[in-house]
DNA sequence: GCATGATCATGC
DNA sequence: GCATGATCATGC
């Protein structure tokens, strides 16, 4: 097929992608497109490349566009009711080869040299509509930025180190900040072998976090990041810290105040009954306007909680997540599933202990569950699971009050179910009745941390 | 004092 | 109306 561009000019290329905004690959590709069956997840990048750009989709270590270094990234997007654009997923670079990382330097790396500068089709996803048929709606370069840069690198030695330790089987996306490694295969149970150990490992590829492409995202559409407040301001500021020495230090100097003494050294005056109070706290201590959120905890995903602490260190209250459904958890596999999900993400505690009624902080604590922690909440999720297929949820009714088959915190280390429900009556749908009490729905309930878990594997540890 | 079930308050 | 973070009530 003839080009219609010139592969080996950066504007050419950028002009003739530009072309595909705001149309479909059925308008934009030539008519053999018809005749190839390339339906499905993941075919969308490769409709493109064969068929607009025409040259044969790869899996080459170099880029797409090799002459001018320029890779091809495809991704989906979904649209929020207030109509702005988020990345549906993370947006995948390459396969880590286990036993080739182990050996590279980052800036050798494969995976930087091929995906330092990407171009990037965004097309907006619909359920069910022939990927032939889903409009493009962003198309742009990117350049990683010298910044982010600096954060990527670390992230890749995190990941890199832990395959030298042996311990790719113990990946976590909660390991990093932009740069995770996501797992990567046909399913989920896709495996590989590792240089350090016997043991297999799931394959991962490098990626960006989907916090990471909506900035990417917001960015390209916008060119600009105000709804963003930014903790680093300089190369300079995070070639010498990384993200978490940057904020412990925010935080150091207001540590054993009491909330009311750090408002007034902030010199600033925070609803206190409001719901977001340590959210805004969180903001001010850390220098945000309080209307912006933090970029790099956007980027990177993290899930802040605040703890507040009884005087023997035990949290007050066990930590919640959101609820899920109980006709969802029955059709959900663990490796899918939200609540190992929201486990592999990074959290930051903010911890205050209650002395005389008065708050004082404690520390700050950046923390993603160890990976034989998520194998314990995946206990109890698998039971509850099962506990919801075999309409088993009640154990017994007395004086009408009911007792649940739920795990309990007495039955595992890590995590328990509760309800998590305005009252009783609000409800979701069972997917199999409930055998003992017949009922076709169930008070709302969610998985939550045990506060003696976040007492010894976080706060004391 | 804690485990478990239940509910409240705020904001979008 | 619901999600989310926070808190309460009861019984052992």
């Amino acid at each position: 097929m003839e080009l219609l561009y010139n592969p080996n000019n950066k504007e050419s290329v950028l002009e003739y992608a530009k072309r595909l905004k705001n149309i479909s690959l059925r308008q934009a590709c030539t008519p053999e497109v018809l005749e190839h069956s390339y339906l499905g997840k993941g075919n969308f990048g490769q409709v493109i490349e064969k068929f607009y750009f025409g040259y044969d989709p790869n899996s080459k270590a170099e880029a797409d566009f090799s002459q001018i270094g320029l890779e091809l990234k495809t991704s989906p997007l979904k649209l929020l009711k207030n109509n702005e654009y988020r990345s549906k997923e993370r947006l995948v670079l390459s396969i880590i080869n286990y036993f080739k990382v182990v050996d590279e330097n980052f800036e050798d790396s494969d995976v930087i040299k091929k995906n330092s500068n990407i171009l990037l089709v965004f097309y907006l996803y619909e359920k069910g509509v022939d990927i032939l048929d889903l409009v493009i709606k962003l198309v742009d370069e990117w350049n990683i930025p010298q910044t982010d840069l600096e954060i990527i690198k670390r992230d890749w030695e995190i990941i890199k180190n832990k395959i030298v330790a042996g311990r790719a089987h113990e990946l976590s996306e909660g390991d990093t900040f932009y740069l995770g490694a996501c797992t990567k295969g046909a399913n989920a149970s896709t495996i590989k072998m590792q240089p350090n150990s016997t043991l297999p490992a799931k394959q991962r590829a490098f990626s960006f976090k989907q916090g990471y492409v909506n900035h990417i995202i917001a960015t390209i559409s916008k060119g600009s990041n105000e709804v963003y407040g930014k903790l680093i301001d300089s190369i300079d500021t995070v070639k010498k810290a990384t993200i978490e020495e940057i904020v412990i230090s925010k935080f150091e100097p207001y540590y054993e105040l009491t909330t009311i003494d750090i408002e007034k050294v902030l010199n600033i005056n925070l609803n206190k009954k409001a719901k977001n109070y340590y959210a805004n706290l969180t903001k001010a201590i850390l220098g945000v306007e309080l209307d912006k959120e933090i970029e790099e905890f956007e980027k990177a995903e993290i899930n802040v909680k605040t703890v507040r602490l009884k005087s023997n260190n035990t949290p007050k209250e066990d930590i919640s997540f959101s609820n899920f459904k109980f006709e969802q958890i029955v059709l959900e596999e663990w490796d899918e599933s939200n609540f190992k999900d929201i486990l592999e993400h990074k959290f930051l505690f903010v911890f205050f202990q209650i002395e005389n009624d008065k708050l004082i902080l404690k520390k700050v604590k950046f923390w993603n569950m160890p990976y034989g922690d998520i194998l314990e909440a995946q206990k109890v999720w698998e039971k509850t699971k099962q506990i919801v297929a075999d309409g088993n949820i009640v154990k017994e009714v007395i004086n009408g009050k009911r007792r649940t088959n739920f795990l309990s915190k007495t039955l595992n280390k890590v995590s328990h179910v509760r309800p998590h429900a305005i009252n009783a009556n609000d409800t979701y749908p069972l997917p199999v009745e409930d055998k003992l009490t017949g009922l076709k729905k169930y008070t709302k309930h969610c998985f939550w941390l045990n506060s003696s878990y976040v007492r010894d594997e976080i706060y004391l540890k």
